[in-house]
DNA sequence: AATGAAAATGTAATGTTATTACATCAATTG
DNA sequence: CAATTGATGTAATAACATTACATTTTCATT
């Protein structure tokens, strides 16, 4: 698999989302691009629509936050379902890709004849380091 | 299990998440609420507080949405792990649960010592009747 | 190199969702 | 009845996201 070729706005929102500690909304994001010129929202959604789409980022449905992917050189879509672990205390977010569930869920989709477009699994709770 | 019993506020907005057709924003509940004298947005998230808490009600993280329990009689929080089918086109949810995801995901988080809280489950698609 | 289509960008304005802060009122209990 | 707790009313503001429109860049094709 090939690595998409990033533009300047995609690869610096790219950037700061890997370097970054935990998940970050879209306006914390602009905030740490604003020396880069970045000036509005937009900029900010709109990179992020095409790190989506690429499979790089991932939405946090939960808590409108975004997080880069965990092997964002596989690209992540190849893994089938994405699931995540949420540690409320301290933010940290664990990737984990699980077949058993999204077999699972395909079939109870099949069965009602449902076209799965994207499906959402979020765990919120406490890491241990946190308990 | 004993019905809770409500107060005048989270009455009216469970009554209209009861008799909607699909999911609804508290905006959207605030607006046809007007006529009972709701003013505010927070009268209506006060109001999900409690009826989220209760079982009643619950949100759908994906579409910043709330839909009335599928089975509020038995307080839905009984069923476990709850997850939902969202139609992209005509808005239909179906709630499901599910023994074999919840174990799944209940041992995932137990092997990494981490304290479930809240768990979210969304198959976002298009419906048999949309397809 | 010129050109034309598609993708990306810049900017402002606005729309939508949710919370904070503070005052008041009602129900319950010791 | 006083004290506490839970619920309510209202205004203001914060946080998240999109629409609209003008402009620029990229890149395949001529």
């Amino acid at each position: 698999m090939t690595m998409q070729q990033l533009t300047r706005n995609q690869g610096l929102v790219f950037d700061v989302l890997t370097h970054s500690d935990g998940p970050l909304s879209a306006y914390s994001i602009l905030d740490k691009l604003r020396d880069s010129g970045f000036r509005a929202p937009l900029q900010v959604y709109r990179a992020l629509d095409k790190l989506l789409e690429f499979g790089l980022v991932h939405r946090l449905e939960s808590m409108n936050a975004f997080v880069a992917c965990a092997h964002p050189d596989e690209g992540c879509h190849a893994h089938g379902l994405t699931a995540f672990m949420i540690c409320e205390t301290c933010g940290d977010v664990v990737e984990f890709h699980d077949h058993m569930i999204e077999n699972r869920l395909k079939d109870f989709a099949r069965d009602r004849n449902f076209r799965t477009g994207k499906t959402t699994i979020e765990i919120r709770g406490t890491c241990a380091g946190c308990a």
